[in-house]
DNA sequence: GTAGAACCGGAAAAGCTGTTCCACTTCGTT
DNA sequence: AACGAAGTGGAACAGCTTTTCCGGTTCTAC
């Protein structure tokens, strides 16, 4: 997490030095605390993190959009980096299940994120212009597959995007052989034929807690 | 919805009257206010919809989850009886299929049931006690498919059971396209083998609306 | 070094939601 | 019909989260 001391915002004067120290103390703080609670995370939390009192976070970022905005930016640009990157491998179809492995455990990793991509817009204007830069690239890495005769022809990007926002919503971070698991067996289904199952990961504790889908306590404190 | 007329709870004495009537004009309101906004709704909206007072509902049913057992033990009864259905069918592929575009769609239907079923006993003691006979049944239905070399053998009633939790999550009510569509998809990745792709039902409007993946409006008022 | 503007912290105010409580009404009984 | 018990409604209360505000502090310019 390191800080990011980019200069102020868009028009104003520059920000005092003390200021623009704490400012980065709360975009880090923001970071860290929007991907385990989500961005309905309080703003006291985030100061209390950030170690600022929390008038010094309203008056830096007069409402949440303002944080969302400055934040996910350039996380988003890693996710649409992403899956340029898997549109471009040799192997299709590796790229392909290298970016739904991938993506579902980011999201997984970092709620705010996986909100961010699901909510259409909803203010964030600078994220939305940058979202919208995802579904070509998705695009792009379905087609790439789909030519190669290797993913069905009958889905699309959107379908992907779905999938892959759906499953980065299971379990918590820590239940990565979960999400692979579902990924491992939809690809399974999005794979134009296949003679013999692909083999699954065993889970490691599998007992009656299919809670574990989607509970999503939000940690306090 | 019918009133449920039930006599009272365990061993007090009668009810009188109106306070019978209240109590069933209660149960209406709190499932159909349960299954719009789920298990967090508010007592004043179900007194709302009721036509009582808010007192009224926290004499019959001191804690939420009272109401919760009183209504949803049926309900889950219900989702037991269709895998047990389900598991009978002569064509085991067909029931299973059936059952989970049945339960996807029961879930959408009823964020209250969706919510019980997920969650992992907290409290409903009833509700819990039936809900165990729902793995067996699943159990079931999944070895029948398994017997008959239709489904693949390294998937347990657990796997089913998150997958219908999932994908019951996508959209609300109204976007049964959806739901079948990844159902199908996903059916794909369960079939022990297959040469060409089941066809998909087309999604109706396919925009940029990704967001109906999980976004859970509290509609209020 | 000093003046003054910018900035800070955190206590207080404002909202919100869930729960309790009691003056009043309704019902069943005699 | 009339008495007491049971039941009712909704205003008041309590706990929590979000937002504002201002006395005091820190920085920069001169």
């Amino acid at each position: 997490m390191s800080s990011v001391t980019q200069a102020n915002g868009e028009g104003g004067r520059p920000l005092r030095r003390d200021a623009e120290r704490n400012r980065g103390l709360i975009l880090d703080a923001a970071r860290q605390v929007f991907a385990a609670q989500g961005l309905d995370a309080g703003f006291d939390e985030i100061a209390r993190v950030a170690g600022v009192g929390v008038g010094t976070v309203y008056r830096r970022f007069p409402e949440r959009g303002d944080l969302v905005e400055a934040l996910f930016e350039q996380e988003i640009d890693a996710v649409v980096a992403r899956a340029e990157q898997a549109a471009a491998d040799p192997d299709p179809w590796r790229g392909l299940a290298d970016f739904l492995h991938w993506g579902t455990d980011a999201q997984a990793a970092d709620r705010g994120l996986a909100q961010v991509l699901a909510s259409a817009g909803r203010g964030h204007e600078r994220v939305a212009r940058e979202r919208d830069r995802l579904r070509p690239a998705v695009q792009a890495l379905v087609e790439h597959a789909q030519r190669a005769g290797v993913l069905r022809p009958d889905v699309g990007e959107l379908d992907v995007g779905m999938v892959v926002a759906l499953i980065g919503r299971v379990g918590g971070p820590e239940r990565a052989d979960l999400r692979h698991r579902f990924v491992t067996l939809l690809l399974d289904g999005l794979v134009v034929r296949r003679d013999t199952p692909t083999p699954l990961t065993p889970v490691q504790t599998s007992e009656d807690d299919l809670a574990c889908v989607f509970e999503q306590p939000r940690p306090r404190r």
